[in-house]
DNA sequence: AGTATTTACGAAAACGTTTGCGTATTGTGT
DNA sequence: ACACAATACGCAAACGTTTTCGTAAATACT
């Protein structure tokens, strides 16, 4: 019942405390045999360190925190499936804290970290987060952060991406081969980082095949599913509309869907569709959703990884590092031109 | 930089460190002038309590563990969420630990989470969870557990659940109401209690419709999604294949979908389908997919709030207790008789 | 005025580890 | 035989809180 402690253990095996703790933790100060010991009734009696007063002794919590926006997003609950299995066999433990994109959450958060609960962080930051003091103050506490997908450039850390630039080159430039002349561009928020850079990609994808884009065809969405269909609908239900959607975010893309389905809109007939995304069933939606792919798994153990070995090290400074990971385009039905 | 703490803060204060202490957290002992005294300072020093030394000290981590099989799962990321804002809400921290359906993986966490890492435990255990010593230990050691969803009768605690019973009933009535005569259940492992109660549900429905059932109508499918898709191939591809499907968790559903593809069996006109799940993109499928849809994010919120309800009060002990929320039937084309 | 009570604070123990250092015992080298 | 080093262990401080108890000073009561 109640668990055993070093004292108790130290009296029935007739050692001191200090003996009984050096033995468990493999000293050299102590003789084989006795070791031997101390290891079988410890074992015996089930006996398992107090985790607060070691980490108070040792200020090492063997913990982490995943900070992201959200849980229930295919992406990020990959990404957390990856930092998981890494810090599992590490025997670390790790705290979650969702913001569900408020950046006045995300710095609350960010300062009930700050009494080092926690060995280090791995995040996400919101789609409003556009400036970057919460996570500086963290690190001048001595926090290493380990930032994935959506990074802050400002903050010196090791930082795991994709190939968003690439992506969405990619991307687009098989729209255009498909016989898209007018592709509008479903963004979400300007401050994300990796949106920046899968618009970047589309934009110099056009200008490379000559295409020129209104500025409507840009649609910055955001975190309101209701607002981004009124807006998606919006660009959608003109005779204008255009022939091709870049959904930046799954989600967006799903909406998307929605949106055809109330107008009508055959997919990929009169619009295709090709988006970022991770979901499990695009090859079911109707049509089959062409997605540029994310390794969300990878890049969660990655971070997990990177962070590690700094923590192995007792480093609590992460120098810049930029680890880019490759995603892959699922071509589907969504974004094919199947008339030919 | 080096976070400020009782002493230092007593020192610059000219107080003693137990006054401080006690002003922090507002004890009667304290006058009304130093109390606001220490606040201001503490506030202007940025003072936040270690953990580790506040948690030895009260034997209080103010963290609950989630252990739960998956998180890249529509169902139980919702329910994280319920979880993790209740706990948000409460200053209480939420440890993640997946166990991959893997019941050994199961055992080892609750063997870590033995030596009071955290205040209690909310899970839902694996498919293959067959007797729970594992559970008994943890409550022993006076570390309460709300179990949800996937839950162990034998344990005594508060248990949060569906109304998978009479959710199993309607769903096949559904299907029998739309035509159907020959309806197969994609069961998940024997142990798994939800499931037994859909199945329960399942049967009862089919004999009080006068509907029997060859035994091989009952398809235990396991967590390998090849294994299983090899299943229900096996099953839908002779010629006496069921007329209607009831699969008892949304991924027996997708693969269904994907099996179909590969046969070429068309739903609903040749095979209707309907599921429990709680996929966000059921209605973009095609056909869109009917599904039983558990309330997930409540499901968590709930338990969270029963798990704090007796950890505010300091109850170690949570007296049994069954609390049945209600899930809802979304029909959409895949199980309905479209030809009428 | 003298005693009892309340108010406001401080001293110190305790929570369970880890770890630097001291020391008794044994072993090694001349 | 001696000094000296290595081995194996124990003592006690420290980590930063919380909390019990003790006690001056201030207030209240007869």
């Amino acid at each position: 019942m109640a668990a055993v402690n070093l004292k108790e253990l130290a009296k029935i095996l007739n050692l001191s405390i200090s003996t009984v703790s050096k033995a468990l933790r493999d000293s050299h100060e102590i003789g084989a045999s006795t070791k031997e010991r101390v290891l079988a009734k410890a074992k015996e009696l089930d006996y398992s360190p107090n985790p607060f007063a070691s980490g108070l002794r040792r200020n090492k919590s063997k913990t982490v925190a995943v900070v992201v926006p959200e849980v229930a997003n295919n992406y990020f609950a990959l990404a957390i499936n990856g930092i998981e299995s890494v810090a599992q066999e590490k025997d670390y433990h790790v705290l979650i804290y969702l913001t569900h994109e408020d950046f006045e959450k995300e710095k609350r958060i960010m300062k009930h970290l700050e009494n080092k609960r926690v060995d280090g962080i791995l995040m996400s930051v919101t789609m409003h987060t556009n400036q970057c003091d919460h996570l500086f103050d963290i690190q001048q506490k001595g926090i290493p952060i380990v930032m994935f997908d959506r990074i802050c450039h400002e903050i010196e850390t090791a930082k795991i991406t994709t190939d968003d630039y690439i992506s969405g080159m990619n991307a687009t430039k098989h729209l255009i081969d498909n016989g898209a002349k007018d592709i509008a561009f479903l963004s979400l928020g300007d401050e994300v980082s990796i949106v920046q850079k899968r618009k970047s990609g589309f934009l110099e994808e056009l200008e490379k095949n000559n295409i020129v884009t209104a500025p409507n065809r840009i649609v910055n969405c955001n975190d309101s599913d209701e607002s981004n269909y009124q807006k998606i609908k919006n660009l959608l239900k003109g005779k204008q509309r255009p022939d091709a959607i870049f959904a930046s975010v799954e989600k967006l893309a799903t909406t998307t869907y929605e949106v055809c389905k109330e107008l009508k809109i055959n997919i990929p007939q009169d619009l295709k569709i090709i988006c970022f995304s991770n979901l499990a069933t695009a090859s079911l939606l109707s049509p089959s959703l062409s997605t540029i792919t994310q390794p969300a798994y990878e890049i969660g153990k990655t971070a997990a990884e990177v962070m590690f070995k700094y923590l192995d090290k007792n480093k609590t400074y992460i120098p810049n590092e930029n680890i880019v990971l490759h995603s892959t385009l699922f071509i589907r039905d969504s974004s094919q031109n199947l008339s030919k």
